[in-house]
RNA sequence: GGUCCCGUAGCUCAGCAGGAUAGAGCAGCCGCCUCCUAAGCGGCAGGUCGCAGGUUCGAAUCCUGCCGGGAUCGCCA
């Protein structure tokens, strides 16, 4: 159910009736006939362009047709009013019984009020976190977790098919690194004096993982050469880690579908098979490349190389794809796990990075472009920086001290659902302040307090109207009359329902779930302002002592509220509260 | 220097497929808060949407060029 929807349907149907009346020429296109609530709700409930976007294409005057628009649209009775106004806008009024209906139709459809089908079932392919299996997960990653994981749910709402995935960089020269770390870990579980040097991972959280070795090995690698020892190294080390990291997002709420091994790329062919697609297409070459326009690095020299010929799909440069060694660089199995995923068959694939690794975006879309040949688009989402402070003191991370802040160290201070909350109270390219002290404030800045106290006052209400032995049976609100809703505040709090699946479609189709977060707060807001309304007016307050049939005709109101502030949290990943301490 | 992101009220930020007089919170100023649904309420003030062009009936939004801030820039992932 989208009221605008409806209401869109409506004036189409409206102006197609008039062009089989002749008062517009045939063939018209009315893609772009949009109804979206005005700026100022001064200027009613609901705004057609129509007239403004087809004046030019029907040789009309805006306002001529505005007003024949006016008059058909005027016979139904969802209509209280339609004006003309401005340029050529046309202004609607809805009758109350429309906002009232909504309220019902909201209670009826319960949390799938707002889904939508616009997806149409298409397979869309989100890969978010991908972080490097050396160490927990950091504030950076948190969001980067949190953002993939309220995008998936939040396509998943809007309709479609949405896989959720891991890719683990365990195949890299990092790897090596942590293995050798592992080995010092391993070392010292069994007495000996190990010195960590730089090139190696120091991290605590490595010490259970060398014991563990020591359990199980003994002393049979100590003394022994590289050859020995580092390939199970790496093999025990990176599945302790991706144990880490799994349990850090299972605490942050974090559950991926798949978790994709860079090393299953390695000696099995299927990087040198996606290599040959793109060589079959003529884009892979032996070549050198020009030195970076502007600054040269001090180092630089002409190379021959193999290259990737992406500039032919819309990156500025062509991009090696081995190393002078004859290994591969990592952007070729960038390019082979990409591959995969386009011949899983998926419609959309979307990259979740932190936003240092913009630089990646071009090549990345021109290798998916290649393989695909255009068919499946990729859409890279970057996550900015994560800015710490502690009440309003910047927070200072440093990796030597020590003190860097962990996923864990996040959530355990502050708990998952605030976590999540805040972490979508920016756009993902815009960078996020996060205070441990203001997050926890119950107060009306704090936009996480405020929508979760919103729902907590719901659910309040309800316990007081079942002690008053109201039913509080969603049944019972939708057999209420609702015609006692007439009040131009409660009207008010319906028509912010009524944008709830509008939203979700503008959020969906931007991938941009922040939207979601800001619609909620948008929506806690109106709430309380009738809540607050009732100080004044107790012909607004909910519960109406003595009255059970009215108090449970305006509780619709308020529950209605409640079940779309759940289904907003829910596709953020947080717990809707029951009551505020 | 190339590329990408950002620039909106004193501060932190929204701004929907281009739409009417650009919004919110904080801070500031003025009221209210013995009744009631604690974690306040109502109001006022505050803007050349970085700058300059362009497209359009219409631009914060799209295009181009500048200015300022950040990220990144061939065998590291």
């Amino acid at each position: 159910m989208n009221l605008f929807a409806d209401i869109r349907a409506l004036v189409i149907d409206a102006l197609d009736a008039m062009t089989e009346a002749g008062a517009l020429p045939a063939g018209l296109s009315l893609d772009n006939v949009t109804v979206e609530p005005p700026r100022d709700p001064a200027h009613g409930d609901m705004a057609t362009n129509a007239a403004m976007v087809l004046a030019k294409p029907a040789r009309a005057k805006p306002r001529d047709i505005a007003e024949a628009l006016a008059e058909r649209l005027g016979g139904d009775d969802r209509i209280a009013s339609a004006e003309v106004a401005g340029p050529g806008f046309l202004n609607l009024r809805l009758a109350p019984s429309v906002w009232q209906g909504l309220v019902r139709g909201v209670l009826e459809a319960g949390m799938a009020y707002g889904r939508s089908d616009m997806g149409q079932g298409r397979r869309v392919n989100v890969e978010y976190v991908s972080a490097n299996p050396t160490g927990p997960l950091h504030v950076g990653h948190t969001r980067g977790a949190v953002f993939g994981d309220a995008l998936a749910s939040l396509l998943d709402y809007a309709g479609h098919e949405v896989t959720r995935e891991y890719y683990i960089n365990d195949g890299g020269a990092q790897v090596d690194v942590l293995a050798r770390s592992v080995y010092l870990r391993y070392l010292e579980a069994l007495g000996r004096e190990v010195a960590f040097e730089d090139g190696t991972y120091p991290g605590d959280y490595l010490i259970p993982v060398g014991e563990a070795l020591a359990r199980e090995k003994g002393e049979a690698w100590v003394d022994q050469p590289e050859e020995v020892w580092l390939e199970e190294a790496r093999g025990f080390a990176t599945d302790a880690m991706m144990d880490l990291i799994r349990a850090d997002l299972a605490a942050l709420g974090v559950e991926m579908d798949l978790f994709f091994s860079e090393k299953s790329l390695y000696g099995t062919g299927r990087i040198e098979a996606a290599i040959e697609d793109l060589r079959g297409k003529d884009l892979i070459y032996r070549g050198v490349l020009e030195p970076p326009k502007g600054k040269m690095p001090e180092d630089w020299e002409p190379r021959e190389q193999t290259l990737f010929r992406s500039t032919a799909h819309g990156d500025d440069v062509d991009r090696p794809i081995m190393k002078s060694d004859g290994g591969w660089t990592y952007f070729a199995p960038d390019i082979a796990y990409h591959y995969d995923k386009i011949s899983r068959g998926y419609d959309e694939l979307i990259d979740v990075f932190g936003a240092d690794h913009g630089g990646y975006v071009k090549r990345m879309k021109a290798a998916v472009s290649a393989l695909s040949e255009g068919r499946v688009p990729l859409d890279v989402k970057l996550t900015q920086l994560v800015k710490l402070f502690k009440n309003g003191e910047p927070f200072k991370m440093s990796k030597r001290a020590g003190t860097f802040v962990t996923l864990r160290d996040v959530v355990d201070q502050v708990g998952p659902d605030v976590t999540r909350f805040v972490m979508l109270t920016r756009k993902n390219d815009a960078p996020l302040d996060f205070d441990f002290d203001k997050v926890l404030e119950q107060s009306r800045e704090n936009p996480v307090f405020y929508v979760q106290y919103a729902h907590a006052r719901v659910m309040s209400l309800l316990r007081k109207a079942e002690a008053a032995g109201i039913d509080t049976e969603t049944s019972a609100f939708i057999a209420a009359d609702l015609g006692k809703l007439d009040h131009e505040a409660e009207l008010a709090l319906a028509k912010k329902l009524a944008e709830w699946p509008r939203q979700v479609e503008i959020a969906a189709r931007t991938h941009e779930p922040h939207r979601i977060a800001f619609y909620l707060y948008d929506l806690a807001g109106e709430f309380h302002g009738l809540w607050n309304r009732g100080h004044d007016l107790p012909e607004l307050r909910f519960l109406q002592e003595g009255d059970p049939a009215t108090s449970q005709a305006k509780m619709a109101l308020p529950w209605a509220t409640a079940v779309v502030i759940s289904a907003g949290l829910g596709i953020l990943g947080v717990e809707p509260a029951q009551e505020m301490r």
